[in-house]
DNA sequence: TGATAGTCAATACT
DNA sequence: AGTATTGACTATCA
């Protein structure tokens, strides 16, 4: 705690000179003259049906009228309350843009590593997402704010989605006994999946970022593996790598336990066979091809005990599952989860177990981003001009403030050492 | 218009 | 805190 109220202090002094400076003080010209970056992205987006565009909209507010440490300080702890003092993960969603997720309908190129203050989306109907759902690597490098181009303005606000240490801090309350709970299912590593996506199942590697030696990091420490995580980015999916999340992939028709005999369970096929099918309702099911992802026949039975056991094994609440990656209800979840209806018998609700499905197609790191949304939509990066230190905030329900090497942030956004980008305070909520 | 499906939100339960 | 249950509501369809 001496350490974070050392940093602290130090912001707190720049924040002194800050007002006590004339040259630099805030002028409110600059003020949005530093955020104009970003304006088009904010007027872009339709900021109805979503609080968290009220929380950015009060934390211009905020810092408009911060002419003082004092005004300034206040105004980080409103941002910090107004933002997230409330959990609604409802209304959380759509600004998280990646890779995979559902409920989002912004355009991508929304999610780059630094995306300012964007208004989040309603939900769209859940027919129109699926295929997006479906492709997920297209939205995840775009709209990289350069901060050195706002450094030099008056201060900046941005959204960090880059940083994220979300993923575990998302996880960090789940991960109880995440070792006993691994048999759940097979680790294999690379799934021969009769869908044509195994050849994306081989990187997984970034499970033990909240796995067994996850759950006690400090938050620096999460900053670093999941930033390293992200700038790897797509060299995950072509390593094979058979880390401890190799056993996060579902076994679709049938095809499981590839090198692991010792699997304790059996999982019956999720993806329906012809012979399996119900004459009556086999007029528009097909057998799945690669990539389809729209017309296959899911063994709902299956998929309902699948997800129920990755949500156990992951320690992952059915409202978070429900709300972030079905866009449904905790209850509406349950029920499915207990009392899935066979695939001929549903309707529109089979967009629902295409979702679970899907998920369980993903590769980890998609799945867990699609998870994470909640706090990297609201993260935030304040850097003050002239400063050199950032604040990075991150609202409730992870609320806490962050500090950062200005610098650092600029020049290797991904690679910087944890030890320079986090002294911040937890425990300030 | 009634039957059915799908969902939510409240609430009971563990 | 997380999960299960349930009544109410809407949408769809015959």
């Amino acid at each position: 705690m001496k350490t974070a109220y050392d940093a602290y202090r130090c912001l707190a002094k720049d924040l002194d000179a800050y007002a006590m400076n004339p040259e630099m003080t805030m002028d409110i010209g600059n003020l949005h003259g530093g955020i104009s970056h970003d304006q088009d992205l904010m007027s872009s987006h339709s900021p109805h049906h979503n609080r968290n565009a009220g929380a950015s909209l009060r934390i211009h507010q905020d810092l408009t009228v911060a002419s003082s440490r004092s005004a300034m300080v206040s105004s980080m702890a409103s941002i910090l309350d107004g933002a997230g003092g409330e959990y609604r993960p409802e209304l959380s969603l759509p600004l998280h843009h990646a890779m995979s997720m559902p409920c989002d309908t912004s355009p991508p190129g929304m999610s780059g590593t630094y995306t300012t203050l964007t208004p989040l989306q309603p939900l769209p109907p859940i027919s129109t997402v699926s295929d997006k759902f479906h492709h997920p690597h297209h939205h995840h490098h775009h709209h990289h704010q350069r901060l050195s181009g706002n450094v030099s303005g008056s201060f900046t606000l941005m959204r960090d989605e880059r940083a994220l240490p979300a993923m575990n801090n998302l996880y960090s309350p789940y991960h109880k006994d995440m070792s006993g709970m691994g048999q759940s299912l097979s680790p294999l590593a690379s799934s021969p999946l009769g869908n044509g996506l195994g050849s994306i199942h081989n990187a997984q590697q970034s499970l033990h970022n909240y796995g067994a030696h996850g759950h006690d990091k400090m938050l620096s420490s999460n900053f670093d593996a999941h930033t390293a995580m992200l700038a790897r980015g797509d060299q995950h999916l072509s390593r094979g790598l058979g880390g401890p999340a190799a056993g996060m992939m579902p076994h679709l028709n049938g095809m499981h336990h590839t090198g692991h005999p010792s699997h304790p369970q059996s999982h019956g096929p999720v993806l329906a066979s012809s012979r399996d099918r119900p004459p009556s309702s086999s007029s528009s099911s097909v057998t799945p091809g690669a990539g389809s992802g729209q017309l296959e026949e899911i063994n709902t039975k299956e998929v309902a005990q699948r997800i129920t056991a990755e949500l156990k094994r992951y320690s992952i609440p059915q409202a978070i599952f429900a709300q972030r990656v079905l866009c449904r209800s905790q209850g509406t979840l349950s029920d499915l989860l207990r009392n899935p209806k066979p695939w001929s018998k549903l309707k529109s609700g089979r967009e629902t177990f295409r979702r679970m499905w899907k998920w369980l197609q993903e590769p980890e790191f998609q799945r867990m981003s699609a998870l994470r949304l909640a706090e990297s939509h609201m993260d935030m990066i304040v850097i003050l001009r002239g400063f050199s230190t950032a604040l990075r905030i991150v609202p409730k329900p992870y609320g806490r403030l962050e500090m950062c090497a200005v610098e650092a942030l600029m020049l290797r956004p991904c690679r910087v050492p944890v030890s320079q980008m986090a002294l911040g305070w937890g425990g300030i909520m």
